[in-house]
RNA sequence: GCGGAUGUGGCGGAAUUGGUAGACGCGCUAGACUUAGGAUCUAGUGUCGAGAGACGUGGGGGUUCGAGUCCCUUCAUCCGCACCA
């Protein structure tokens, strides 16, 4: 019998599906194991051969793990709502529901083929009603809590109530909007509304009116990680700030705890890095500046207030609330000026102009706390008003920026810090700004002499203690803002009562999406679902006009998964016990300041009000790679239809022309193929080298307009599901990005030939029952030692190199027996499951493959 | 600018702890079997050299009996962050 994977393949798909294989449920007589895979939009042009990559490596392991006696939990589902689904929705007016269900079958189509050991009993839809009622449950939860700085957990708004009619909000440590300070008799005296207000500013998921990143082109607002460069990650839109009423998440609460669990999980350092970055600690200090003439005073926020002496001058964000009142008359014209201009620049254009210096004087002055010398105080758009206080105080000499604009504005600038072995000189010299934080200080009256850190530590003091301010940490990490103003995602659980906002009582869950007549704002600007036909409660009052942003649906999945039809809770805990935490999550690392914070948060707010009992939901993550598509090009001779092969374009003035990967073959078009490609090439000539037109490449993303994108399909159509995961992993190590080439893939392909070879000749089974000699078992237990090492730290390339010498050298040994191809059969398994199974069975073997036991080796023989 | 990662044959990549660099595969060369093969098998294949041999892991320097691996320095590419006070 000759390998033949078509039959092959599909026949035990079907058989392991009808034996629910891959079905799993807790029992507590075996470990658990929990490998999950980031699941996958659905988009349009289904799956390519980069997508599958994590997936064939996260399968590679569950079915090893399962072969080594654990219960393995390996899931997949699909992150159903999302913009692409509704801007075709709006382009063709087909319903996104019935759009995201056809790609949702296509990719399950694909899926299958692969020969994934999913569970799909357990399959979750973040669009579907019983899968979005505990988003919408998780939101609620959200809105009646708040977060207690001083226990550092959420804790239910009731209490906080109660403590409001007793003491008022001045004993309160909350991670909280601004609010004003009240007494218990002030907070009975408010009415209802006042009241709801009030709680509005502590409540976890709360809703204000927040600085939101704008995208008109998209008429929705985004989250920080949706921005780059000033336009939208999805289309690239621009994005301008905006003040809108918005929901939002209090995750800048947790930021201290999302900081400190990223030492105990395994991810890679760079993931941690980039994660540690975007929350952005930064310890320092606040000090109050006193106004030249004012009763007003501003804070400020610096990390070196060791470097307080050589304070020259202050600057504030032009948005400060303070700029207007503190201005004098003489420059307010300039300032408003200013105002307006860094106004109306949109983030894209401050980004692109960084190294220009602009900035104006706004008349003031303030009081350098610690010299109690007047330094007058500027706006300048370098400051932020979203980070610190919006307002610094600038030490030219020892700050970059700060010296750039003292220099640019002759405004003094005064030396306190001086590098070990340096000596003092003056500043106006200076090319640069010292800003090294190791130095003695000088200039600086109390801390002279001091080295940085204890500089810093002894002015901290001093300022405490002076009650000129106070130690301070601070985060970059902000708060997610939560509305879209989209259709296509889970409607909120609020209804507005008196304008305050109400969350549906839990019994009224799932609070289904309904239907709209368009998916377009509406006439006077409210989002879609302000075209829904009572869109109201049953009592009358409005219900929420924006949906939930794509990371909702996310936040929680891999819980769900646990229990994924449970009616009555999110997770049981009987479930939640078991399954505990994804011991194995792979996926890409474009999720690494989007969705890895925001689900971490989401799992750290259950945790605190115990619906969950892991801290961390990921314990270990390893981060695909993304396959990089591999371009073809053709080269036209200008004015002409005329192509000409890639070594001879140097004697031609040509265009390169993009050119359908899959009518090229190892860089060789097919001439023919490309004439019926398009119709422009119907008639095109070619100019051939060695008979052949070669094509030049490049590499670039895997996408549509680059004509380069390889489906899965036709490489299992091709080589077989088995030869494409094997592929897939033979590439390179998971986590590298490497262009698809599909030079080589023959190789693999070869292997199994090879390998069935060991038991058939041609029609002939051809294995034995015979005892291995020493050679044969030196070469079973090698390699049994080195597959599981190799699997262990997730190797797979060199895993299938050690398959490849394995069968080698029993083909050298001309060895049938089945004492060595068993065990050899049952690791392959793992790589390639159908080839496995087939011959796991044709050796005699009744039972499935799959639940077969990992084979030991022997010491002994590894020498 | 800051942070992280990566540089090894014609190509993808091995070398897990400082111990024979280039495993495995592709490609290429020669041969066998074949009506044919894009099937299969055998041998060869880092570079220079007829050979002995010399040189070789981006470049330069160092530690070591011994360095792809450790240290310093420099260059290149990729990724992330970027007026974060």
């Amino acid at each position: 019998m000759e390998y033949s994977f078509s039959n092959i393949e599909p026949k035990w798909q079907e058989e392991w599906r009808k034996n629910k294989t891959y079905k799993v449920e807790v029992d507590n007589s075996r470990p658990k194991f929990y490998v999950l895979d980031m699941f996958p939009y659905p988009s349009g042009a289904g799956l390519h051969v980069g997508h599958p990559l994590g997936y064939i490596a996260s399968d590679i392991f569950s079915r090893y793990k399962r072969q080594k006696g654990f219960n393995v939990l390996h899931p997949m589902g699909y992150d159903a709502y999302g913009l692409p689904a509704e801007q075709y929705a709006i382009q063709t007016g087909q319903h996104p529901a019935v759009t995201t269900e056809i790609n949702i079958k296509r990719y399950r189509e694909q899926l299958d083929k692969i020969g994934f050991s999913f569970d799909w009993n357990r399959e979750v839809q973040t669009c579907d009603p019983e899968y979005y009622k505990w988003t919408q449950w998780a939101f609620i939860q959200m809105f009646n809590h708040w977060f207690n700085n001083e226990t550092q957990k959420a804790e239910p708004i009731a209490d906080l109530v109660t403590e409001f009619e007793k003491n008022g909000n001045n004993g309160i440590n909350a991670a909280c909007s601004p609010t004003e300070v009240f007494t218990a008799e002030e907070w009975k005296a408010k009415d209802e509304k006042a009241q709801q207000e009030t709680l509005l500013n502590y409540r976890i998921a709360y809703l204000a009116d927040t600085m939101v990143n704008w995208c008109p082109e998209l008429g929705t607002v985004l989250a920080n990680d949706e921005v780059k460069d000033g336009v939208s990650v999805r289309g690239g839109h621009p994005v301008v700030q905006k003040t809108m009423r918005q929901w939002s998440l209090r995750v800048s609460a947790y930021a201290e705890r999302l900081l400190a669990g990223l030492d105990k999980v395994d991810w890679s350092d760079s993931l941690k890095e980039i994660q540690r970055n975007w929350i952005g600690k930064s310890i320092g200090a606040s000090v109050h500046f006193k106004l030249d003439g004012h009763d007003h005073q501003i804070e400020i926020f610096t990390t070196r207030p060791d470097t307080l002496y050589g304070a020259t001058f202050m600057v504030m964000a032009p948005e400060h609330e303070l700029v207007r009142e503190l201005t004098t008359p003489d420059h307010k014209e300039e300032v408003e000026k200013y105002i307006e201009w860094a106004g109306n620049r949109n983030e894209r254009e401050r980004i692109a102009d960084a190294k220009s210096i602009t900035g104006v004087f706004t008349g003031a002055y303030g009081i350098n706390p610690i010299t109690n010398e007047k330094i007058p105080i500027w706006i300048a758009d370098y400051v932020l008003m979203g980070y610190g206080t919006g307002a610094i105080m600038a030490v030219p000499a020892h700050d970059s920026r700060d010296f750039a604009f003292a220099k640019h504005f002759k405004l003094p600038i005064i030396q306190v810090v001086v590098g070990e072995g340096d000596k003092e000189s003056d500043p106006a010299n200076w090319e640069e700004s010292y800003d090294a934080k190791e130095g003695k200080m000088i200039n600086s009256d109390l801390i002279n002499g001091l080295d940085v850190k204890k500089a810093i530590e002894t002015i901290t003091k001093h300022i405490e203690s002076q009650e000129l301010g106070k130690k301070q940490i601070n985060y970059k990490l902000r708060d997610a803002i939560f509305s879209r103003q989209r259709y296509w995602g889970e409607p909120f659980p609020v209804y507005y009562k008196d304008d305050m906002p109400y969350v549906l009582d839990e019994d009224k869950l799932p609070l289904e999406l309904p239907e709209v007549d368009k998916y377009l704002p509406t006439e006077d600007g409210q989002p879609p679902l302000g075209r829904a036909k009572n869109w109201t409660t049953e009592d009358g009052h409005p219900l929420e006009l924006n949906t939930m942003p794509g990371f909702a649906g996310s936040s929680a999945y891999y819980l769900r998964y646990m229990d994924p039809r449970n009616n009555d809770a999110l997770v049981s805990k009987e479930a939640n016990e078991y399954w505990q935490d994804v011991d194995l999550y792979v996926g890409g690392t474009e999720h690494a300041t989007g969705h890895l914070i925001y689900s971490r948060f989401w799992n750290k707010f259950l945790f605190d009000i115990g619906k969950v009992i892991k801290d961390e939901p990921y314990k270990k993550l390893i981060n695909q790679g993304m396959i990089q598509g591999r371009s073809n090009f053709v080269y036209r001779i200008k004015g002409e239809n005329k192509y000409v092969s890639f070594g001879l374009r140097k004697d031609y003035d040509v265009t390169p022309i993009h050119v359908d990967v899959n009518i090229v073959d190892n860089d060789i078009l097919d001439t023919e193929a490309f004439r019926n490609w398009r119709p422009e090439f119907k008639d095109a000539e070619f100019i051939l080298e060695d008979g052949k037109y070669v094509c030049g490449y490049a590499v670039e993303k895997m996408s549509k307009s680059m004509f380069n994108v390889v489906n899965p399909d036709i490489i299992i159509e091709k080589y077989g599901a088995d030869t494409l995961r094997l592929y897939e992993m033979f590439l390179g190590p998971v986590e590298q990005s490497k262009p698809w080439d599909t030079k080589g893939i023959d190789g693999v392909h070869r292997f199994l030939k090879k390998f069935w070879r060991l038991f058939y000749e041609g029609e002939n089974l051809i294995i034995t029952d015979e005892q291995p000699n020493e050679n044969e078992l030196k070469v079973i237990n090698k390699t049994i030692h080195k597959i599981g090492d190799d699997i262990e730290r997730f190797s797979f390339n060199t895993a299938i190199s050690a398959f490849m010498i394995c069968v080698n050298d029993l083909n050298d040994l001309k060895c049938h027996k089945k004492a060595i191809l068993e065990p050899l059969t049952i690791m392959l398994s793992s790589f390639a499951p159908h080839i496995a199974e087939e011959l796991w069975h044709a050796a005699g073997n009744t039972s499935t493959v799959i639940d077969a036991t990992f084979p030991t080796y022997d010491e002994k023989y590894l020498k």
